[in-house]
DNA sequence: AAAAAGCATTGACAAAAGTCAATGAAATGA
DNA sequence: TCATTTCATTGACTTTTGTCAATGCTTTTT
């Protein structure tokens, strides 16, 4: 501890400056944090012990079919997907997750079952991983990272269940305008044929739904 | 609360007996909770003190669309359904709840959003409702309560999350034949063209899918 | 810089699902 | 009990979506 201190000249804000791209970044993370609960500096501090950070690069895995799924992961930079694949090769995209959004074979983390999922990086991207044994250990100690689960995963249910009813209830140049201006930023960031796939459909399918919707 | 004690005699078992089919009804409830938190007497009582039963007949309504959604409800007996009615004035079945579940219009629950969705009884049926109010004392007064609402909303996500899998990824034949072993309860008790609704399909499709399988 | 791989689009055709209309059986209600 | 409504099924036809193949444009890799 005094050794680090001694390094830095006491000051570590030279050192800080200098490697900032080597530093763990939590911003987003404690920005979305304190949205939803107040935290004092030494809960934000306990919920940081918790936190693994870990990048990814481009196209590499987090998570792969079959693997127990060990974790939650916050996307403080980057853009990921999970996603299955069928018999037949052809993959199904289950969900985004850009910065501020979280992402996990949550059925796996919660059961310890294989997963059924993969998830991989489409960018290189920076995550904050919370291990199976943190969340344990957080939800038993700071009933106020047990409300923040909670609100997080409402919404994800409250987000899914929209997703659902604009499947079952909309029609295809609905839903992509829906889509489009729900996620302005995965449309920007993601292959149409990754979309058509978070859609359900074949990458012909939903060119041809465009072209539609513009020559309107 | 003397004077109640007296008409029955100090021992409440006769009455119980004689009125059993006017006392609300908590067995289920009560069963479904202790199997995902131990509670004391003491804290089931306080629960029980903040439910409130209610009755409802084949086809009324429990919330209509455009009205605030103030309760989630549970159901101890009978058979329920939330959907939407779009222009055209045909219904799309986001949600079956039979005993054992929990049914609500959680956007509009916890934003006071008017409810985009309607609620209404399939068969005559019991219900137990969480008041806005009782939900909120709850979760502040009984952390127990909040653990079982986390796990609630954890479990009401992974099983959307299986059902939008499969809509994504499986073939008619297979949603249904998933559909069918999944819920064999909902298969017998509710009439063929609301399935064919909550499956986004029009009756006649999904009669036709059964004909093929049954072929088979 | 050249080669390869990934991507979006288009056309021709096939398969899947929806629409409309009719029928008969079953459940509901007066 | 009889009349009415609800429901599931089927047929003929239309619309939607998928499949396969080809093209040209980017982006990535070597």
């Amino acid at each position: 501890m005094e050794g680090r201190d001694n390094i830095t000249g006491g000051n570590s804000f030279p050192l800080l400056l200098l490697f900032h791209h080597l530093m763990p970044m939590y911003e987003i993370f404690f920005q979305k944090l304190r949205e939803k609960v107040n935290l004092s500096t030494d809960e934000e501090e306990l919920i940081k012990q918790h936190l693994t950070p870990k990048k990814l690069r481009k196209r590499q895995y987090l998570l792969q079919e079959g693997d127990v799924c060990k974790f939650i992961a916050f996307v403080e930079k980057g853009a990921l997907r999970s996603y299955s694949v069928d018999e037949k090769g052809v993959e199904r995209i289950i969900q985004f997750a850009l910065e501020g959004w979280t992402i996990s074979d949550l059925y796996s983390f919660l059961t310890s079952e294989p997963a059924t999922y993969n998830i991989d990086a489409l960018e290189d991207s920076e995550l904050l991983l919370i291990g199976k044994a943190a969340h344990e250990e957080l939800l038993a100690t700071l009933p106020k990272y047990e409300t923040w689960m909670r609100l997080q995963i409402t919404g994800a249910y409250i987000a899914m269940q929209r997703r659902l009813t604009s499947i079952i209830s909309l029609s295809l140049e609905e839903r992509y305008a829906s889509f489009t201006s729900i996620y302005p930023q995965i449309v920007q960031r993601v292959p149409q044929h990754m979309i058509a796939s978070y859609m359900g459909l074949t990458p012909e399918t939903l060119s041809r739904v465009r072209k539609k919707m513009t020559g309107k």
